[in-house]
DNA sequence: CCCGCTTTATGATTTAAATCATGGTGGGTG
DNA sequence: CACCCACCATGATTTAAATCATAAAGCGGG
């Protein structure tokens, strides 16, 4: 692990006023007469980033790949791989930050990502996991809106980013490129409706179940995640996670290890999203 | 309210039994040896919709007034507008279901329309409420995947309808209506994502001060709501939002008759959003 | 190999919100 | 007009999950 290592909400959870704490910098700001806390995480650069390491033909093959610009031809391929530049981040590195000016649109070359957003109160919550192939930062520079929320390196981490301007002119002229776009962001707002409707209606059980199971439809059956994470992407606390990840245990629903969850039934996790077990009595 | 035949939502068809209930039908479905209990509300058909009401001309007016089409010349209008029927829906009828394959975009001609999903015990949740110009069903649209929602009419409805298959062709060739409707999506994707942030992290006072606050920059400050439907919409019980809103308005925040509510103190509702009051002691 | 740190684990207590219960109110309708 | 029904209101009770507390198990580094 490198020395530069971001946990934010340990950090945030007893702030008051201004001050550093390991790498970060944490601020309450006042407004209407009444304090409200913020948390303004900064975070150091890495100072081992290079650019410019893929070749222009590397890119392409990595843009190729992504589903976004899976149809181009060659030509185009070039052409948008010479707009590019890549970026290397350090595992926790963030790669820009919520409220950031949308200068970026970023393809993963290498790595994974997760977007995240933190609650008034600093607790983090996970919006999305993001891996090879896949974008993100696109909602921020479709709009020219700053960024939603922010994102950050699982791992080591590889991007290929396109300027805003750049790849806004590219995209007026190839309406193929757009409906992709458009198909990837429905495929996105449906998944986000999904998840408001399990947090508006099912507990936290089922949540739990939900999020496990659309996880491993993107990594397989075999997730490494800590129960702390689990927690953020259900949105509920560590120890309940572990709790019901305990009962899951029993049942043979899932097996683990530190750091690490395998999803042994994936017919009994539908169950267990599905419906509320009292209806068995 | 008229009483005729029934359109069974398609995700009824598989059900084993059911019964009626309060306008509801309860139906059982056998699931890997288990009993679920689904929730589905049947729907009378207005026995007096009529098509193709709207002249041609008063179409393209409709078209030209919302936020997607707005930048078309007076040639693609007419082409379009070619392609519309336009349907009118009773107070409290279904427009489409959730899982009804995905054959009409819609756009709004005149009145309101809301999005609901069913939670698996029956809850309804409101995820988006849309006006005039707006369009609903886009998603499943793009996707070709069958809608992940209910569309249902609030008051009486008016929308104009364009069939997937002529309005992907139509988008084919007009790049400036395709990243128009990126646009859309973006600010819907960045609307659904802040709200499973408030869901995941905040508590239900804070998360029905953000409803309120997002519904009224959108109607202004008088919102034809009755507690029942902000309930849907917070993801919460009526009983607590009447709670809430009775303090609200000892606190002078809002003022409420019968199924309205006035909202007077803006700066206090983006406070109650914000931060828990613990914070002043 | 020990020390420190993160992760996992589990019990006890508290709390926010759901649920249950009951009653008032206004507005439309036969 | 009286009746019904949807809406608003409030109290009492229950419950799911957060919070508080404590500790064991893994793992990594000096």
């Amino acid at each position: 692990m490198h020395d530069t290592d971001f946990r934010v909400p340990s950090a945030i959870r007893e702030m008051r006023m201004g001050y550093f704490k390991g790498g970060f910098v944490v601020c309450c700001n006042t407004y209407y007469n009444r304090i409200i806390t913020l948390h303004l995480i900064y975070h150091a650069i890495n100072p081992y980033r290079r650019y410019s390491e893929l070749k222009s033909d590397e890119k392409a093959a990595v843009l190729e790949r992504s589903f976004i610009f899976s149809g181009l031809d060659d030509e185009d391929l070039s052409a948008l791989s010479g707009l590019c530049i890549d970026k290397s981040f350090i595992p926790g590195e963030f790669i820009f930050w919520d409220e950031d000016p949308p200068e970026w649109f970023y393809i993963i070359a290498e790595g994974q990502v997760k977007v995240v957003k933190h609650s008034s109160s600093g607790k983090e919550f996970i919006i999305a996991f993001f891996g090879i192939g896949e974008v993100f930062g696109e909602v921020a520079v479709f709009e020219n809106n700053p960024y939603p929320a922010s994102a950050q390196a699982v791992g080591e981490v590889r991007v290929i980013g396109i300027r805003r301007q750049d790849f806004s002119t590219f995209l007026a002229s190839r309406p193929q490129v757009a409906l992709r776009i458009i198909n990837v962001l429905g495929g996105r707002l449906r998944n986000a409706q999904d998840r408001l409707r399990d947090f508006a209606g099912e507990r936290v059980e089922q949540r739990l179940a939900g999020v496990l199971l659309m996880l491993s439809n993107k990594l397989g059956s075999t997730l490494p995640f800590t129960r702390q994470e689990i927690a953020d992407m259900v949105g509920t606390t560590t120890e309940t996670v572990i709790r019901l990840m305990s009962i899951f245990r029993e049942r043979g629903v899932i097996r683990s290890t530190r750091g690490k969850i395998i999803i042994q039934d994936r017919k009994k996790l539908k169950l267990l999203r599905e419906g509320p077990p009292e209806i068995l009595h």
